[in-house]
DNA sequence: TGTTTCCCTAAGTC
DNA sequence: AGACTTAGGGAAA
């Protein structure tokens, strides 16, 4: 059964959404996209004011959706905080209506460990491995999907079929941080009501997950606003366009780095931090998707 | 114009 | 500070 959702007049663009990186089970097919959320799949499609969407389950109604892309954050006001500069002014305009998502914690998690040294074609090729290896399948429209695996099932993998997955080195962390979750020594879901920092001091602990990874958990699926994700793109964005806020020293320095520091990139931050203010999560989305697009053109 | 090969680099961590 | 580790994708052949 097809259902509708009214936008009214809430920004929002679910190319640009769905197109940005932030996310690995979506595939577009002309304008509909396809997904696997939280163990139903997904057809939804815009046309302009409204979402047209059929899903497997009937717990994925509107206010699900709703949820799940964050219709609830004011975007107007998001933008008015931090469109204030030439680069977020032009990254604004043309993704207009880009929102972050609401992820389920657990496969956030897991894909971030795996996005370690991968480009998002190789990312979501893992992530679709892992999924029919150990996820359940899920038949939609007569076609065979598969959802993602509960860390109970991960905690047991043998690295051998993880790695057949073509996880490589991150096959034991992602087992095991699954083993961790699974023993009950992590909520995941309780990191959702603690302070930024103590909720990523818990991530930290956890094998492969660095200052990069807990900052992408915590934006992407535990509403921490003011987590900051600086990954390659994200160092060359601060270096480049807002290089006259740093030492030339530690510009040049830095540039020339592969991996950041962990004091590196707490300075990155603390920049972010303050030129950005309360939403740099936000800033962060929309420079991120601004800058490559802008590699990709010239190129 | 269609393959194959080579080379660089990727939503970093420890 | 340097090792780890691998596949996608563009350039070159």
């Amino acid at each position: 059964m097809q259902i509708q959702l009214d936008l009214g007049k809430t920004p929002f663009s679910l190319d640009h959404t769905l197109s940005c990186g932030q996310t690995f089970r979506w595939e577009r097919q002309g304008d509909w996209w396809t997904g696997v959320v939280s163990q139903k799949v997904l057809k939804v499609r815009q046309v302009n004011g409204t979402m047209e969407f059929e899903a497997s389950s009937e717990a994925a109604d509107a206010q699900f959706l709703s949820r799940y892309f964050r219709l609830d954050d004011d975007l107007l006001r998001i933008y008015s905080r931090f469109a204030k500069d030439h680069y977020l002014c032009n990254a604004v305009r043309e993704f207009y209506g880009l929102r972050l998502i609401r992820q389920e914690p657990w496969e956030c998690l897991v894909s971030y460990i795996c996005a370690t040294f991968k480009n998002i074609p190789a990312i979501k090729q893992m992530i679709r491995n892992v999924s029919r290896r150990f996820g359940r399948p899920v038949l939609f429209k007569g076609q065979q999907f598969f959802t993602f695996p509960e860390s109970s099932v991960l905690a047991e993998a043998e690295l051998r079929d993880l790695k057949l997955c073509k996880l490589g080195y991150r096959a034991s962390n992602v087992r095991e941080t699954a083993k961790l979750i699974n023993d009950g020594n992590f909520d995941l879901e309780s990191l959702r009501e603690m302070a930024f920092k103590d909720a990523k001091r818990v991530l930290l602990s956890l094998p492969g997950v660095g200052e990069k990874v807990a900052d992408c958990v915590l934006l992407f699926s535990l509403d921490k606003l003011e987590a900051f994700p600086i990954d390659v793109w994200m160092k060359r964005v601060v270096l480049e366009y807002y290089s006259e806020n740093f030492e030339p020293a530690f510009v040049e320095k830095v540039k020339l780095k592969r991996t950041l520091s962990r004091r590196e990139y707490q300075t990155l931050y603390d920049f972010g931090r303050s030129y950005f203010g309360e939403y740099l999560g936000y800033a962060q989305e929309y420079l991120y998707h601004y800058k490559r697009c802008q590699a990709q053109a010239g190129s």
